[in-house]
DNA sequence: GTCTATAGGAAGATAGAC
DNA sequence: GTCTATCTTCCTATAGAC
């Protein structure tokens, strides 16, 4: 068939891995059902990998790193601290809702990954990555608002990395998309609260 | 050998599946490590359960309703909002530090079970119970405290809950009790803020 | 590199003697 | 009810032709 590149076919079946594992979760996710999602034969996948633990951590690698992007929400200038908060956490709850399944698997993968010993440490990396992501979150938010807060970021990023993760978890469970709304509108006015205006 | 009465079989091998578990994770509790781990021989399993799926769903059952047990720190009456706000967070927390591994089963199941069909209600229903829980659990610390909230109880409690499901779940990962601790310490000011004394 | 065919084993479940 | 032996299916991984 079509000569392609061994990395070209890695990255083909690490995304055909990641539509099964979003569909059926991660152990429905076999060597078969991968290489057939990806339209190749089952011999293809041990010269792409090594073996499926090579692949998985391809997976875990890829979703992990997907799930930082942070959506930034354009407001304008002067626009008062909480509301610059309320509405930056539901720019990022619109993008749980618009996309439950990723980080349904996000979840499974991380509860995967703990328990393979060569795969934990890419676990604990990721979520010191989500802290540093949120630091810079809380700092980018304050920015906009022109305000500082008035408690260390990095236990405002950890404390807020908690919440929100308890929350997806929850929703993802009972789908309940109102008692979400006002609990995260809860955890938006405590953030507000912490605000101070800027002395200049 | 000897003779035991089908529920007291059926017992045997939940207990024995939550071992295996526990120790090394829901995916490699296969139905031969399960009777081993009882030790009973393999044919023991199916006049117990039509299904492994009926084993499981009582597995399930058993440790989400066994981590309902909420532990009531007994506290000096007159002992301010605050302090018994930490203590009873703090006796919480300990519990979870004492049996990581139960916990970090819990999240593995609920998991499990979503992908299930036949048991996503279960957890739907745990999660439920959950809230109730902490329903209760908040408004018993306010009569402890004798204060009031000063927020609809039912907010807080879900608020509370995804704190702290999220807060258990970055430490299974990280396992770091300096930040835990900062950040448990952050929402019991953040609970105790929300209290008002009781006008009598 | 690419595929077919198959090895080798472990999974859930059952048959049938006792 | 209890156990041994076995069936069937599905898994990961490899061998070897092209």
């Amino acid at each position: 068939m079509a000569r392609q590149s061994a990395d070209e076919r890695r990255e083909q079946l690490v995304e055909a891995a990641l539509r099964v594992m979003i569909r059926d979760g991660v152990a429905r996710a076999t060597t078969r059902a991968i290489v057939g999602e990806a339209g190749l034969p089952l011999g293809a996948f041990h010269y792409c990998f090594r073996s499926k633990q090579e692949l998985l951590h391809g997976v875990i690698e890829r979703i992990l790193l997907g799930s930082l992007a942070s959506p930034l929400v354009p407001l304008a200038p002067g626009t008062p601290a909480p509301e610059v908060v309320r509405a930056t956490l539901h720019a990022y709850w619109d993008h749980i809702r618009a996309h439950p399944d990723e980080h349904q698997l996000t979840y499974e993968l991380t509860q995967y990954a703990l328990r393979e010993p060569g795969l934990a440490d890419v676990a604990r990396r990721q979520y010191e990555r989500y802290l540093d992501a949120n630091v810079d979150h809380l700092e980018a938010v304050a920015r906009q608002a022109g305000v500082a807060w008035t408690t260390d970021v990095t236990v405002l990023a950890r404390f807020g990395l908690n919440f929100l993760d308890g929350l997806t978890l929850n929703w993802l469970i009972d789908r309940d998309d109102d008692r979400a709304l006002v609990a995260l509108d809860a955890y938006a006015a405590h953030l507000a609260a912490l605000t101070a205006p800027l002395a200049d």
